[in-house]
DNA sequence: CGACTTTCGGAAAGTGTTTTCCTTTGTCGC
DNA sequence: GCGACAAAGGAAAACACTTTCCGAAAGTCG
């Protein structure tokens, strides 16, 4: 530190590598082979037994050296990585929701998550180039991006997304969801129906949307088809801020009833209807989805379609490890979890 | 394929593994040495020279076979895995817009990227065990975060947080924002200022707050003292909702001026104080961080201060391709971004 | 005391690529 | 026609570990 040129004229100093400590080192300064040393470090019982002391000068020596396997070495012969791959963003809170509970599992059931940023908006298309046992797949909207997977014939699972022959998709039933928030606003006297998503809120570079905004929106279609209401004003309203939403959608349309994309635009639909001198829920109803945090914060709380995120995520987690664990195929299974509605205060009945 | 039970019996169908296709069966099938399928698949040209044909027969055997090198094994000869681990959490925002920019970066470098959910409120606190080249921070509050890659000598670069001496830290100039804030609220006359954190908005299951949070807060209670005006309310309020907060520490405590922690706090508290009957900017002025879409979208828009967020992740993903190109130490950088201030509507001149 | 079984641990093969070191073949100048 | 030299590509070592196979020492039983 203090003589910067001095003593190893030639080896120029590796701040990387560091002259990386093997297996065969330890070996070396336990006096052992490294095979005895790599049964030891890896506590085998089976056809093996050391004696004690010779165990714990390995495990000295390991420890004296901060001795690391080198894992990539580990799964080469092993033929497994332990590794699982989240493909796909986790761009709303329902989704990193899942994830997050899907991600729990998986690390209880000894594998390792990374996440590849494979959204097309985040960097492109390719596979994790680094071999991995499986892959927890995020809202796949499109089939081709489960293709390679598919390919590769690697266990995999797609949460709130579309997924190959070869893989389980686990769905939020919103149709059904959607059907539960008509059911509450139609019982209440709502006739007029408005549907809003906002897309400016959420700028979505390779301009593809969330699967669920189609879903939601043509259930909202079919539903009110259903029940001989008109059909809902603002499905085709884009790049308006959330007060010239309601200007023109809500108040323009006479809408007594908005059902929200999610709880985000439910929360700015609040806030720009109070702009607007309209409150909530006296003139205007609002339904959302997803049951996250604004819903709660929102004033008034907001009446929404919950979704199963945390259930999806384990169901998820436990399907893959399943799937994981053994060598024969398991057919596709498709899972479709049912949404539920949570009464708050931003529902009423209309005026007059 | 037409005959399903008929020539290996013994051999069970694997799902998983497809009898992985080798380089040995690509050079088998192109009727040359494993060594001259490598160089050709990797596109070798010093020292080495195909006849045309010979290239084009390997490429098509590996076309056909579907041939994947194996990136583990490969790793072991080149002592080095092209992956880059991302540690930490993109809980905002501003870290997302960051990380997304240094993992452009990274990729456009040629390295592959990923994640690990290191957060503590995802899984604990290990490294990453399979081997990386070297790791992107996301703002690591706690020195003890840090410490593996230090041990490990990983060459590393912090974003939004702290770093050792064997790694990069680019920050942002909070008390310099904050400042600008402080500045353009006195300016317009304003002497009873308030902090908002809403701290029920952001769960945080191990208790630990974005550093963020305390240095906003540090920095505008020394910036008002050396001003001579009050210390702000509501630093110390805590589990209470938006409404609450309004009543409790603006209106109560008669503040004109709050700075909010960002630009959700701030959106949330504009909605609360128009419940409450106020308004912005006439009876309350609100100034928020972060400059992302809530500051747009409010109503009125947030004057706020902006983070450089996506140039501290490209810095921070240049610096990291820097001391991956190289094997001499770099010393450590600590770099701190100015922040800057957007004025928008929802500040003016405090009433009479 | 000899024939066993345990116990302990080393030697070596295998894992899929890369890379170094060769050998073989063809071409050219003379 | 023959040595030299380049072109083309194969054989084998190296990489860091796991795992199988085996041998030697030590204990156990009749």
């Amino acid at each position: 530190m203090t003589d910067t040129n001095g003593s190893t004229p030639a080896a120029r100093p590796r701040p990387t590598g560091h002259e990386r400590v093997t297996l065969a080192r330890v070996a070396e300064l336990a006096g052992v082979a490294e095979s005895t040393a790599s049964r030891v470090i890896n506590g085998y019982t089976e056809n093996f037994r050391v004696r004690p002391e010779v165990r714990s000068r390995v495990l000295e020596a390991a420890r004296k050296l901060n001795y690391r396997p080198n894992p990539m070495v580990r799964s080469i012969s092993a033929k497994k990585t332990n590794l699982v791959a989240v493909v796909g963003w986790a761009s709303d809170g329902v989704n990193r929701t899942a994830l997050a509970e899907a991600v729990r599992v998986l690390k209880a059931g000894g594998k390792h998550v990374c996440t590849t940023f494979l959204d097309p908006d985040y960097g492109g298309h390719e596979l994790p180039s680094w071999r991995v046992d499986g892959a927890v797949a995020l809202q796949v909207r499109d089939p081709a991006d489960v293709v390679e997977l598919e390919q590769q014939a690697l266990p995999y699972v797609s949460i709130n997304g579309h997924a190959g022959p070869g893989g389980d998709a686990i769905t939020f039933d919103e149709a059904q969801g959607t059907g539960l928030a008509i059911e509450h606003l139609a019982a209440l006297g709502h006739e007029r129906f408005a549907y809003c998503f906002l897309d400016k809120l959420r700028p979505s570079p390779r301009g593809i949307r969330h699967a669920a905004v189609l879903k939601r929106q043509n259930a909202l279609i079919d539903g009110l088809t259903e029940r001989g209401l008109p059909a809902p004003a603002g499905v085709d309203a884009f790049g308006l801020d959330p007060v010239s939403y309601c200007r023109e959608c809500i108040v323009g349309q006479g809408a007594t009833a908005v059902v929200a994309f999610d709880d985000v635009v439910g929360s700015y639909l609040i806030q720009a209807l109070h702009t607007l001198g309209r409150s909530v829920p006296e003139d205007v109803s609002v339904v959302s989805f997803n049951d996250e945090l604004p819903s709660r914060m929102a004033s008034p709380p907001l009446t929404t379609v919950a979704l199963p995120a945390a259930e999806a995520g384990r169901l998820a987690g436990e399907m893959l490890l399943e799937r994981l664990s053994t060598e024969d195929a398991i057919e596709h299974r498709d899972i479709v979890l049912p949404e539920s509605l949570v009464e708050r205060r931003s529902t009423g009945a209309p005026r007059g």
